[in-house]
DNA sequence: CGTCCCGTTGATCCCTATCAAATGTAGTGG
DNA sequence: CCACTACATTTGATAGGGATCAACGGGACG
């Protein structure tokens, strides 16, 4: 017999915020636990939207698979994060995959408790259209970066927001706390592995950061940031004193 | 005294539907009809997110300044379309500009109504995390495609979804039925004007297109969806009686 | 009728994809 | 423990798609 899940699992994460106990506690019951391999998918594009997912321990990527045969990575989840809620946006399939990267603990449930556990707790809708609203946020600041920045930048960004999301500090620097290729981080990025490859070197020799085999560390993040803020932080140029052109 | 709204006017809306038709004439007292002629704002990015709305008629685009003073276009608004939620994703201010690309006309309701419209409607948060989950889904189908597609393909896809979205039967084709520009397509697509009135100048050399001052007409849509299919649409290549390589 | 804005087109350059090949590293099975 | 294999990474050479720079033409609107 399994241990019953502890309510201290997901008190705490935003899907569930204002929610009484009882409410968490019959949800908990209804869940399952699977416990995934690097590699293994919690579910696949294309695939009927049966479950909806959050991970407790380790770190997933969601990927998108283009007619043409190549991917793009969605998002990486941590710890804590919902995935998998295409049947809450009343999309009857996932429009991604989500693979491990390494070994992960996420809890599942059926989508079709979604609808009664939404009735029955108004603030469960409120806080899904919240998560997703954040979501959309990031995907339209991503776009904007992909319309107007070169790659060093964006490459610059992903490896902050990744160190940001994942980072451990190390006597080395911040590492990434997952395996990680430079061909994923093109993928992130919309460029390719060798143009990632090449950038990370040049970084390397200005001592900015020390990668290895899936494995990245930043030793000057401000450095880095500067990359990703852009070329052209320009000081704001002196103006005449009334502001206006002569 | 203004004329009463008429519940008609909404009751159709994704937002608004499964919803007791006492609430729509409830919320309808509480509107605000404004109407924008060309260039003029709905709000302004960065603005406090007091407002939400809802097109009537006209058009709308919603674009995001770049700190380096680019121009990205989010999406174009038509009839029937919410716009300006940032407030129930309970992000406090809007995080673009919509611009009215022609006349148009908006309902305005305050941003504080909609937490007790929620509550006292359990459907309304679902319709909108349905929308929001929509417009997610458009935002990743964006990004793959900036990220692996040319800019001709890019290209041609915008001009076919503004066709879908837009189009007006003509006898030379079908018409976009509001001003666009070679720089509003750019933006949408992340190139430079430059690029895209290539692009149409190629096309309208072809047949496919004609192209005026601020206007688009798709002659050959056939055509057009060929380009936005990429070139790399081969006809499933043969294989040996077996599907194995010998 | 003039002015502003939009569109067109040429010339050039450069960032980055592509092609190609070697090196290095983890894991595996004998 | 070592050889073997699969996969990551690095680096060079080359080419090309688009951006950029520059200039002109043309329609709309005041």
């Amino acid at each position: 017999m399994p241990t019953p899940l502890s309510r201290s699992l997901i008190k705490n994460l935003e899907l569930f915020q204002h929610m009484p106990d009882e409410a968490l506690d019959a949800l908990l019951l209804q869940a399952q636990t699977h416990l995934l391999a690097t590699g293994d998918p919690a579910f696949r594009q294309g695939a009927n939207a049966e479950h909806f997912y959050v991970l407790l321990h380790g770190n997933m990527k969601v990927v998108q698979n283009t007619p043409d045969g190549e991917q793009v990575v969605v998002r990486y989840v941590i710890p804590g994060e919902v995935f998998g809620i295409a049947h809450a946006m009343r999309r009857p399939i996932y429009p991604a995959t989500a693979l491990a990267v390494h070994e992960s603990l996420v809890l599942s449930w059926p989508s079709s408790i979604w609808d009664q556990f939404t009735a029955d707790n108004p603030h469960f809708a409120l806080n899904a259209l919240q998560t997703v609203g954040q979501r959309l946020q990031d995907a339209h600041a991503r776009i904007q970066q992909l319309s107007t920045e070169e790659v060093e930048q964006r490459v610059a960004r992903a490896i902050l927001r990744l160190v940001d999301q994942s980072g451990k500090e190390t006597d080395e620097g911040i590492v990434i706390n997952f395996p990680i290729t430079r061909q994923e981080i093109a993928e992130m990025t919309g460029t390719t592995l060798h143009t990632v490859s090449r950038l990370l070197s040049g970084w390397r020799d200005r001592g900015l950061v020390k990668s290895g085999r899936k494995r990245i560390v930043v030793c000057a993040m401000d450095e880095l940031i500067r990359l990703a803020e852009g070329p052209q932080h320009i000081a704001t140029p002196p103006v005449t004193s009334s502001g206006q052109p002569v």
